[in-house]
RNA sequence: GCGCUCUUAGCUCAGUUGGUUAGAGCGUUCGCUUCACACGCGAAAGGCCAUAGGUUCGAAUCCUAUAGAGCGCACCA
């Protein structure tokens, strides 16, 4: 007997050195496990593309949950033969990672980015982004992800740069990427515009204020945005407006004094909504910004980029919005303009990564136009983000959120691109007098770049082929792409899958993959979110020295269906990890029982397996290989929380309550037939179980695998599918 | 407003295309240091599968409605 399963098992003392045996090995990498045999060379491939962290800090349980998930996958395609590609990578998150760096070096030093500069403030960034992509690759290491680091990539390195470029230039060159003045989701705290899938509401109670407007009542919730206020618009059909005209023009008294007002009628009035009479603000609202464009008016900036009121507001000019609210009121009360109050609640626009309040300007920036035929393609980019999904190119999972995909497409507009921050990839555009040059950098003097850079999801959107080395015509490129699975979070299906479909369809002609697997949230005992400021989020890297990676990937797993939110505690890790030792006793026992006494020393049993089983001893080989199928068919269909919890069923439930104990009388029997044949079928069985498990378990498998008798291979990481295997 | 999901044991959840007596983990109760394992073993209690209809030889599973919970998108003068 070996000394080692003389103890409980001790994940803390195995998973390491067994990671660094494998990694050593080099069959993470398909190509090497070619090279040495373990693969065909004409063997089919299978791919999958690790949604890259962002460099912000430090993994978390969804990240957890990924990885276990993607490596069953990974793990059992490499055990079937297939050349099995993972790709590692991290993001650099641009707008995610500026304002942790922003917040720290406020709260160390008292300076923003302006007092640092642009150059120091990024060097400040990179270091704190290698810090994080250190802490997070260790933390990807023990977990037991089967990653290829030879093929490891950034968003923002040489590589993926290039990649970005090249996209940029030829969504330009269609005629896709163009500059304009348009309202877009200003973030006062951040600086920076934000697209409407950074924006989240808040709900707010405030005061509805009824202002008199000449011979009109409006409402406002924002009395502050109303100094430049000089169209007041209303519905065409609407009856009590019937006696003025489009166009009409009254003079009546405003906050600063007399003002020439128009009348405009406009469909989009709801006649139902206040007293159905509306001013607007153009350079501060979306809605009026789309009614100023119908009727070609003017628009006029208030409120300044820091959210101050600009010199249009006479004596509130320099206030922040939330002061000159109440004094500006007043004002109007003053002057008898202020017909009425209610208490109002509605939602506010803040940004998600910096909690600031959203003000809608008016910005020169960039943006991808979804609704404009491609040339030569005859469809849209909008068309091709829902015809991949629609035509059954692409499969999600769960299926319902199909649904929720062709819902969010329908309503994408104008992806605007460009960020106001320093962090990320410049906008690949340069400028000399009247001269524009594209994609890369001009030779000659006086060319100035853009200032602006991209939205990180630009990056992340071409991810699946710029890690394989595109624009190059790489043979990985050729190999690995499309990648046969994207799994990922169903919280950023808007976000990065819809991007990676449509930068994939319109720069490759393509899908970026056939599968999109969605996990759901990883919650507390509570359902609540995980989160720093709850202070109840479990860190990978304290649950794996305490229960081991097995454990937690086990716990991450079972039960865990797609699409669904799952509550984790570490008492149902600890379930596992006593699995994990279940597991580690039942390879002990039949290590310790399934040798003959001859003489002296013990012998394993030989002879070809099937041959002197008996009548049970065949049905309980069938068994297992009828499990066998069974959890093929379910990894093969996705059910890969199922396939966990039959393995774990039958390991505990089978395999040692039942077959184990049946087995002991046999094994101290006077039959030395029986006795070796029964040997014979134990270690058979524990064989089949450990390639069985070892997608979910990759560590103890391993390590109980490398005192099999019955090991053919080097490594149970590459070691043939149980079944595969017709004996 | 448009759309999605959920409701199964005390708790958290499975239940794959409708098919014997609806399962697991944790928890609870009782009994066991039985020579693989107390990170264990044996046993037990606990469910009109949200409600009401319908389809079917047969429904937790399919359809309709209702109630409750959660979520996404849009609007928000």
């Amino acid at each position: 007997m070996l000394e080692k399963f003389l103890k409980p098992y001790d994940p803390a003392a195995t998973e390491g050195r067994i990671y660094e045996v494998w990694e050593k090995s080099g069959l993470f990498n398909p190509d090497e496990c070619v090279k040495q045999g373990v693969t065909k060379a004409d063997a089919p491939s299978y791919s999958i593309v690790l949604p890259p962290p962002n460099v912000t800090g430090r993994l978390h349980m969804g990240h957890a949950l990924m990885l276990a998930i993607e490596d069953v996958f990974i793990r059992y395609k490499r055990m079937r033969g297939f050349r099995t590609l993972w790709v590692p990578g991290t993001d650099h998150a641009a707008i995610a990672t500026q304002s942790v760096v922003e917040k720290q070096i406020k709260k160390d030093e008292n300076k923003n980015r302006h007092d640092l500069g642009r150059e120091e403030l990024l060097k400040r960034i990179e270091k704190f982004a290698a810090e994080s992509h250190d802490t997070i690759i260790n933390q990807l290491k023990t977990m037991g992800a089967s990653l290829d680091w030879s093929r490891e990539a950034f968003t923002l390195d040489e590589t993926r740069s290039r990649a970005v470029r090249t996209v940029f230039r030829r969504m330009y060159d269609a005629g896709l990427i163009y500059r304009g003045h348009r309202i877009v989701n200003w973030d006062p705290r951040g600086q920076t515009t934000i697209s409407d899938d950074e924006v989240v509401y808040e709900e707010e109670k405030t005061t509805f204020y009824y202002l008199q407007y000449g011979p009109f009542t409006i409402g406002t919730a924002r009395p502050e945005t109303k100094f430049g206020d000089k169209y007041v618009v209303v519905h065409p059909d609407d009856a009590r407006y019937a006696a003025y005209k489009d166009g009409q023009q009254i003079e009546l008294e405003w906050i600063n004094g007399p003002i020439t007002a128009t009348v405009i009628k406009d469909t989009s009035i709801d006649v139902a909504f206040g007293t159905g009479a509306m001013t607007i603000t153009p350079w501060h609202s979306a809605a009026d910004f789309d009614i100023a464009e119908r009727h070609e008016l003017d628009k006029e900036q208030i409120i300044d980029e820091y959210g101050k009121l600009l010199p249009i507001a006479g004596e509130f000019a320099g206030m922040k919005i939330g002061e000159a609210r109440g004094k500006i009121v007043e004002k109007l009360r003053a002057k008898g303009l202020l017909v009425k109050e209610e208490p109002y609640t509605h939602n506010v626009a803040t940004a998600e990564r910096t909690g600031g309040i959203i003000e809608p300007q008016i910005k020169l920036q960039w943006f991808i136009d979804v609704n404009r035929e491609i040339p030569g393609r005859g469809k849209t980019l909008k068309d091709l983000v829902i015809g991949a999904v629609r035509s059954g190119a692409i499969k999600i999972i769960p299926e319902y959120f199909e649904k929720t995909y062709f819902h969010w497409v329908e309503n994408l507009r104008d992806w605007c691109i460009s960020r106001q921050i320093w962090y990320g990839h410049r906008v690949p555009v340069w400028y000399k007098d009247e001269e524009i040059v594209v994609g890369e950098a001009p030779a000659g003097d006086g060319w100035a770049q853009d200032e602006d850079t991209l939205d990180t999801w630009f990056s992340s959107g071409i991810w699946t082929f710029s890690t394989l080395g595109w624009p190059e015509d790489t043979s990985d490129f050729k190999t690995f792409h499309p990648n046969d699975l994207l799994e990922t979070g169903y919280d950023i299906l808007p976000f990065w899958v819809m991007r990676m479909i449509l930068m994939t369809e319109f720069v490759l002609n393509t899908i970026p993959f056939k599968v999109v697997y969605l996990h759901g949230l990883v919650r507390d005992t509570q359902g609540r979110k995980m989160s720093k400021s709850l202070g109840n989020n479990l860190d990978p890297l304290d649950i794996t020295a305490k229960f081991g990676a097995d454990a937690a990937r086990m716990a991450l797993v079972v039960g865990n269906t797609p699409g669904t939110d799952m509550r984790m505690s570490e008492d149902k890790i600890k379930g596992y990890k006593h699995f994990a030792n279940k597991l580690w006793n039942v390879a002990r026992f039949i290590l310790e029982n399934a040798r003959e006494k001859k003489n002296d020393s013990k012998t394993w049993p030989s002879g070809p397996e099937r041959d002197h089983f008996s009548p049970r001893e065949h049905e309980l080989l069938n068994e297992c290989d009828t499990l066998a199928k069974e959890v093929t068919t379910d990894i093969e269909e996705f059910r890969v929380y199922l396939a966990a919890e039959k393995l774990y069923h039958y390991a505990w439930h089978e395999l040692a309550d039942k077959i184990l104990e049946e087995s002991k009388p046999i094994l101290v029997g006077v039959d030395a037939d029986a006795r070796a044949s029964r040997a014979r079928l134990l270690l058979a069985l524990l064989d089949r179980t450990l390639r069985l498990l070892h997608p979910f378990m990759p560590f103890i498998t391993e390590e109980i695998w490398q005192s099999l008798p019955t090991k053919d291979s080097q490594f149970l990481m590459v070691a043939t599918w149980p079944a595969t295997i017709h004996t």
